[in-house]
This record gives structure tokens, sequence and C-alpha cells, in this order.
DNA sequence: CCTTATCCATAAATGTTTTCATGGTATTCC
DNA sequence: GGAATACCATGAAAACATTTATGGATAAGG
């Protein structure tokens, strides 16, 4: 069944059928309703590739993500591909894992499978050492690409991020006005975000005129996702480390911390402060239930396909936009 | 850049070119050889679309689910979506909810985009009133479809499942076998398979000589993401309702049975049992962790991938596999 | 009667895959 | 050794199913 067989039945040319199906104007009320009753009785849909080939476009928006099975990374892409959807573009999932040439190797086969753009979800593609970042550059000189929670100037590259910075400085000072001084910042990325967050632990001492000490940024080399290896982690860190709260840069790390204190007989938050990072669903799974920075997850998501559409209609649109986390006391600070 | 371009350059007709580029016999190493170091010194790639158009595929594969941001789906659509690429497939995602309208409607959209098939992750796309099974049995006739933790007969559709009536049971008489018969159920989907596990754990029951009772099998309206609801819904159970275990039908419901325990200052397991169902990260972010069971998610899976490469390149595959669940010991049963 | 607006049809363009035909070379059989 | 056969590499052309540019026809208005 194809347009053919339709302007056949309908007595119409099929360039008056393409224009009935994509709504375009010059046809009249007369001939619309007939086109579209033999449409409706043949139950006749378009054949998808060739208006790819057509139109050069199938609505199809890439997702790019290192692990989709993360917390907070599925979220992410929850969140996006429902406003994609609303907004009538579909989205190829494709999860990279965190070694830089499968990033380059899907990151083109979207754009050779003709994604109308790409958004990277996460701030793991942008590499420090900015010689990396390359791949990304050849990219956005064929289609526009959006990054979420990370910051790079790019031609045809957008960015929408939280500041991380003065999250982190604003829930570490949290900690130190309830009269806290010594606390561990637990941190299982070195991302430019994973940065900028650690940046904002060590502000918010200075600021408050604590001096900085090494032992007490630590750094869990494994798996987030592995909680019992964390709790391990911090039970394997020199006794002579003496810290009453924990500073976590996730919510997975911050109940590795909940469970080494409860191993350890501590109690929460009179021993020991705990604040973890993105407010997901770890948060409340504790008792009592974990203070957290949200990070705006959900706005980051609605912001970036925004621009997106946007971008497509050829709308001029901003470039980089910040949002400001918030801190959410639960039950972990005092 | 097309073929035209790329066999004019090599000297030959756009027919050879689409042999090397498709690994087609018939080509001489030489000729190969010539057109491969065009295509290299070009940097060309063949146009996605009218490759779809010549193959009527694009090598991509839908993927339905309720909610992508839920712990198990999530995890499920991970496991498939790593097998998928790396069989050279790419999946589109698209997220239901739980309404329908809204399943059949995308379940159409997917077809229509021309998909090579749909997985449904998730027992929830099964009615239990068999008539709104019927988008399902329509679809088949376009493209096989495979369903991931459901069962259901028809042609063209393909089950891979755990057996959950077995593997609650299992999980019941353990709690059973530690001495305690009082066990409340907790559940929160009536579909099949959640019904199969509420027959598991009445069967064991009934298998050990234990009465059943109404008031012992809750059904959670909420939903299971919000932790502390689920705490606060059996806060509101009638005090006299007494039990000393609970069953609950995901890691999710159980999170929130001990949240409620500690809330109201029961000891776990001493008090009261719990045992999960999924044995997702939540299970591990407890103190205890969460007894649980695991419904092998990722050997479903990979098992549910492998037949649809089998379906793709027409082998005969069985249409339905059911997996065996394990019990999780850990520290939430005596 | 001319102009303009409205509507529609023809044809070109999109870029592949694949069938079929052809010419040439190698193998086999007598 | 020559004819028949098979096979292989190659190219021309058809098929895939749309969108859209161009221009022609008809009706309405001045």
């Amino acid at each position: 069944m194809t347009i053919y067989d339709i302007s056949e039945k309908a007595g119409v040319s099929i360039a008056t059928v393409s224009r009935v199906l994509n709504g375009a104007g010059n046809v009249s009320a007369e001939t619309r309703k007939k086109v579209l009753a033999v449409i409706e009785a043949c139950d006749y849909t378009p054949n998808a590739f060739a208006r790819g080939l057509g139109l050069n476009s199938m609505n199809t928006i890439g997702i790019l993500c290192a692990d989709s099975s993360d917390l907070y990374l599925a979220n992410a892409v929850y969140h996006i591909e429902q406003e994609l959807r609303e907004n009538n573009y579909n989205c190829i999932l494709c999860c990279t894992g965190y070694n830089l040439e499968d990033k380059k190797k899907y990151l083109n086969l979207l754009v050779n499978k003709k994604v109308d753009s790409v958004i990277l979800v996460g701030s793991n593609f942008i590499s420090n050492d900015d010689k990396e970042n390359d791949y990304i550059r050849e990219a956005a000189k064929e289609i526009p690409l959006l990054l979420l929670n990370a910051d790079f100037d790019c031609e045809n590259v957008y960015c929408s991020l939280c500041d991380d910075f003065k999250s982190t400085m604003q829930a570490t000072s949290h900690i130190i006005k309830s009269g806290v001084k010594d606390i561990l910042y637990l941190y299982n990325s070195k991302s430019y975000s994973g940065l900028r967050k650690l940046s904002g632990y060590q502000s918010a001492l200075t600021q408050n005129g604590i001096p900085l000490r090494m032992e007490l940024m630590q750094y869990f080399p494994g798996n987030h996702a592995d909680l019992p290896a964390i709790a391990d982690f911090l039970s394997s860190l020199d006794q002579n480390i003496k810290y009453h709260a924990i500073m976590a840069a996730d919510d997975n790390l911050a109940i590795g911390a909940i469970k080494f204190a409860q191993k350890k007989g501590l109690s929460i938050p009179d021993d020991l402060s705990v604040i973890g990072y993105n407010n997901s669903i770890l948060s409340t799974c504790c008792e009592p239930e974990l203070t957290t920075v949200d990070n705006r997850l959900e706005a980051l998501c609605h912001h970036i396909v925004r621009t997106l559409i946007g971008i497509l209609n050829n709308t001029e649109m901003a470039q980089k936009v910040i949002f400001s986390g918030e801190l959410i006391e639960r039950g972990t600070t005092l």
C-alpha cells in the first residue's frame, strides 16, 4: 500500500495525497476530506524510510549515555525521552561505557544513522584533556549536540547544567554551620563536573577559615553502584583520620557512608552527618532519610529538550544555561 | 557524497560499490581494494535512509517499557540495549506509562517507524482481560514481538520469563522454615506476573498447612518508587493484624517495609523478617541487607536478544523460555 | 478580457539494493 | 584439442516510496 494506491483510489495525484498527509496548504476542504477517507479506509501509513529519504530526517534524536542502568542517568534518559516523545520525536538510546574509543564510535554511529541531533547525558563525555574532546567538535559539524551536565564551548553545542560548584559549597557550608568542621569529602569521578564539586567543598572550608587536609578528600575508585564496597572502602581508611561528617559527591556514595556508619555503630546524624547529591530514590530508602542536593534534573531535561526543539526549528537558542541546585534537608544532618 | 561519486572515482559501477560495502561476494580482490581506498579517502558512509528504503530495515529494534526510570525496568533496558548493540542493532526507546491507550499508540508508532521488532519490557503489557491484548496480536502480524517477563500465546510472539510462582513460593517457604508462620504479603501490581507471585505465596502457606488470611494480603495502591509512602501504608494498617514477616513483591516494597520497621523500632530480622524480589541495588542499600529473589534479569535479557537475532535470521526459535529465580539470602531473614 | 489566486498533476530528486544480462575465463568432457 | 558448460566479475536498470519544484488549468475578481 503506497501513496500511489491512495492517489488512484481517491482520484487525485500523489502530490495531493502528500500535501494532505503533511497538512500543507493548497488543498481544498473537499479534496482533503476525500483523501482522508481513503487513507482511513485503507489504513494507510506512509513508509517511514521513504519519508526519511525525502525529508532527510526521521524525527529521531540520539541519546548517548555511559550507563543507563545508573540511577541518575536512567532518570535523565527517562525525562528526556518523555519530553521528546511529547514533541513528536523518538530517541535512539546508545550506552557507551566510560571508554573514550567507544564514546567516539557510538557518537559517530548515531551521526551516520542520521539522527537529527544527539543529547549527551552526563559530564563524562567531556574530558579535562581538551584534545580528547575533538570527537565532539567533529560531530558538531554535522548536527547540533546537546550536553546535559557538562560545560563545553563550541559552535553548535548547547549545554544545560547545574552549578555543581555552588551547590556543593552550600551543602558543605550547611554542615559547617551546624558546628562540624572535620568533613570528609568522598568522590568517585574526576570529570569536569566531579572536580567542580570538589572545588566547591574546598571553597566552603576556605571561606570558613578551615584548613584543607588532603587525607579528608577521598577518591573511591570502584563502581558506585556497589554499595557494600563503598562501606568497605571507608572502613579500610586509616583509623587516624578523624571526621564527623561526610560530604558525598552522589547519593550512592552517601548511602555507602551510611552503611559504613551503621556497621560501625555510629549514630546518624549525632556521630556522623552525611550529605548526598542528586536526590535520587536512594536518598529516601534509608532511615533517617538522606539530606542531599537536588540538582534539578527534571528542569535540566526539560530545558535541554526545549532548546533542541528550538534549534531544529531554526530558532536562536542560548548556548549555555546554568541552573542552581537546592539543598534538601532530611534526617542525616544536624 | 553518494555511491555515484564513489563509483565514478573508483571507475566502477554503483553495483560494485554496493557489493563492496555490503561484503557481498563476486568482487575481485583488486576491485575491492580500489573501491575501499576511495571510500576511505572520501570518508564516505552510505545514507542510512536510502539503505533503509532499499533493505526495508534500518537494524533498529523498538523497546517498549512503561517507565524507564523504574529501577527494574531501567536495568532491563540497559542489558537489552547493550546486547543489541553488540549485535549491530540499535534501539528506539519508548516509554508508555501504564495506560492502555498509550501502550497501543506507541506500539503502533514503533511498527510504523519500521523497526525490525519490538521488545516489550515488563509484565504490564499483557492484561488479564484478554480482549485488551488484541493490540499485541495486531502488531505481531507485522513484526515479531518479544515479551520480557510476560506469558502470552500468539503466533510471532516470543516470551522470556522467570517462574515467579515458584520463586515466590520458595521464598515464602524459606520464611516458614525459619519458624515464622504469620507472613504479610505486600504487592503493588495485579498484572499476570503480579498475580502469579501472589499464588506462589498462597501455595507455600497451603502446602505447609497454614490457613490463608485475606487481611495478610495487602495491595499497596501507590507508586512503589515512593518509599516513605510504602512505610506509611504499613503504619496505617489495622493494628490488630499481627505478623512477623513480610514477603514483598519487589525490593521497593521491601525497603518500604524496612523503613516502617525502623520507624516502629522493630528489630530486623528478629521481630520482623523481610524478603524482597528482583535483587536490585536497593537490596544492598539497607543494613542489614535485604534477602531477595534474583529473577535472573540479565539471563532473561541475554536470552531474549539471542532469540530476536535468531528470528531475524530466519532461524526457528523456542516461543517460550522460563527461567528459575534464585533466593539470595542476606540479613533480613532468620 | 486580463490578472490573480487557488488548486492540482507531472516530473525530478532523494541514495540505496538487487535482479538480470553480458562478456570473459576456467573447467570438463568427448 | 575443441566444444560445451559453468562460473565469476561487472554494469545497466529497475525498484524502493516519499517530498517538492515547476508549471498548467480553472475560477474569481476587477
